[in-house]
DNA sequence: GTCGATTACTTGTGTATACAACTCTAATAC
DNA sequence: GTATTAGAGTTGTATACACAAGTAATCGAC
C-alpha cells in the first residue's frame, strides 16, 4: 500500500494576512493604532512588498484594517447596528453607540432625473441632494435624496443640512421600500466615505411613498461594510397565515 | 488676474476599468462570454499586464465580471431580490426568478460549538451543517445551521439535506432575528462560492427562537454581493407611534 | 472511435525596481 | 513666538520579468 507525497504550493500572501489577521484580532494593535510599515513587514516575512500589500489588502477588504497613503496602515473600529423597521434614524443610532453625529450637504442641484429616479418621481425635473453622515468626524453613510423639483423648489441647502427630508415636506407618508445588497465601492463613493475603491458596502435603495401611494422621495444609501450592520426582527406568522411563516426559518 | 494649471495624474487602471465597465453594460461582452485577455488588453491600452489586472479586480469588486486560471476573464449575471419579512425561503426566490435551486450539505458534524453559538443556543454540544444552496449549477448562498445536539441526533444527513429544518423540528417557532452586514470573501468562502477571496459579501447571521423564547438555531448565510439583494417594506407608523414612524424616511 | 501526452495560451503569484503622492518632523527664516 | 521648507519615511501606481497553475485544442497511439 503506497501513498503519494503531493507537493502543495503555499500562497505567501495568505499566510501572511492570517498572521497579520491574528494579531490585530488578538489586541496586539489597538484600534486606530499604527501596523508595521510594509518595509517592514517585507523584511520581517522576507517577501517583496508587493507580497505584503496583497496581504494588507486582503485584511482591508474584510473591514480590519485600512491605511492612508503616507501615513501607514492601522486597525479599523467597530460597526454600528442599525435596525430595520425600527423607524429609527441614523443620528440615532449613532448617539445610541455613544457617537456623535453630523450631516454635511455635499451636492444640491436641480436637474433631470436618471431615468428610474424619474420614473419613480413621474417627473425628470428633481432635486438632488448628496449628504455625507459623519460618526465621531469619521464618514458613515454617502447619502443621495432626489424629490420631485415642484417640491424641492421650497427647500433649502441650509434646510436640508439641518432638518431632515420628511419634517420639510408638507406630505402624509405611507411607507418605504428598501433595498439592501453589498457591493464594492466605487470611486467617487471611496473618496467620500474614506474607504479604499473595491472595499464592501452595503448600498442600500430607498423609495418612499405617500398616502396617495405615490412616490415622494427616492434615496440611496451607501454604507462601508466595516462601519455598520443591519438588524430585522422576523416574526412568526399567525394563525392565518401559519404556512408562509414556517418558511421563515429556511 | 492669473489662473494656475496644475498637472492632475490620471490612474491608468481607474481609466481602464471606466472603459471595459462601460463595454459591459452596453452588452459588447454578453453575459457568461469572454473579455479579451490580459495580454490583449495589455497591447490595446499599451500598459503593463499588472494595470490590467488591477482594472478587471475593481470591475470584479463590482460583481461586474469574474475570473478563473486558465480560462479566462468573463462577464458575471444578475441578482435575485430577496424580500425580508415576506417569509419566503431561498429556493422559492430562486424559482420566482426561473432559476433551479439544488443543496448540497458539505459538512454535518456533531461537535463543541462556537462561544457565541453555545452562548444563544444554551449548550456546547451541537450539530453544525454546513450547506451551499445552488442556482442554476451556480454556487447561491453558503449556509452554517447549529442547533442543540439533543434535538439534531434524530436528524439524518440526507434529512436535512432534503427537507428544511424547521419542517424537521418539533418546535413551536416564535420568530427570528437577522442581522445582515457587508463583508469581503474569506478564503473558505471564496472557494465555496466560487468568487475571489475579498470579494463583497451579505453576511448574515440569524437567531431562531421558539414559541418559549429560547433559541432553537442559529445560522449564517453567505450570499456573493452580486448574486442578490434584499429588500424591506418600512411601514408608515399608525397614528399611536406617529412620531417613530414619521422618522422612517430620515 | 477513445485516451493520454503535448503544446499554446490563459490567469495567478512573486521579485526587483522606479517614481508619484502623501505625512510628519526638524531646521531655518522672519 | 509663527510660518515655511527640506528631508526622511510612508503608501500608491506602474514597468519588466519570471515562474506556477490551469484550460483547451491538437496530435499520436491504440
Amino acid at each position: 500500500m503506497y501513498t503519494t507525497l503531493i507537493q502543495v504550493r503555499t500562497i505567501r500572501y495568505h499566510r501572511i494576512a492570517d498572521e497579520l489577521r491574528s494579531r490585530v484580532q488578538s489586541g496586539a494593535y489597538a484600534s486606530g493604532r499604527l501596523l508595521p510599515s510594509e518595509a517592514e513587514l517585507s523584511s520581517e516575512f522576507s517577501v517583496s512588498r508587493v507580497t505584503v500589500r496583497k496581504a494588507l489588502e486582503m485584511l482591508r477588504d474584510e473591514g480590519l484594517v485600512d491605511s492612508r497613503q503616507g501615513f501607514g496602515w492601522f486597525v479599523a473600529g467597530d460597526p454600528v447596528r442599525q435596525p430595520l423597521g425600527r423607524l429609527a434614524t441614523i443620528e440615532d443610532q449613532m448617539r445610541a453607540s455613544g457617537m456623535t453625529p453630523e450631516r454635511h450637504v455635499l451636492e444640491f442641484a436641480f436637474e433631470k432625473a436618471p431615468r428610474d429616479v424619474a420614473r419613480a418621481l413621474g417627473t425628470q425635473n428633481v432635486l438632488r441632494v448628496l449628504r455625507i453622515n459623519l460618526a465621531d468626524n469619521e464618514p458613515f453613510a454617502l447619502v443621495t435624496v432626489w424629490c420631485a423639483a415642484e417640491r424641492g423648489q421650497h427647500l433649502s441647502r441650509a434646510d436640508v443640512e439641518r432638518t431632515p427630508f420628511y419634517e420639510l415636506l408638507d406630505v402624509p407618508l405611507q411607507g418605504a421600500t428598501q433595498t439592501i445588497a453589498a457591493d464594492a465601492a466605487t470611486k467617487t463613493e471611496a473618496l467620500h466615505l474614506n474607504v479604499p475603491e473595491g472595499a464592501p458596502v452595503l448600498r442600500c435603495r430607498r423609495v418612499t411613498t405617500g398616502a396617495d401611494g405615490k412616490t415622494v422621495l427616492v434615496s440611496h444609501h451607501v454604507f462601508p461594510g466595516h462601519r455598520t450592520e443591519f438588524v430585522v426582527d422576523l416574526p412568526s406568522a399567525e394563525p392565518s397565515i401559519a404556512p408562509s411563516g414556517l418558511r421563515l426559518v429556511e
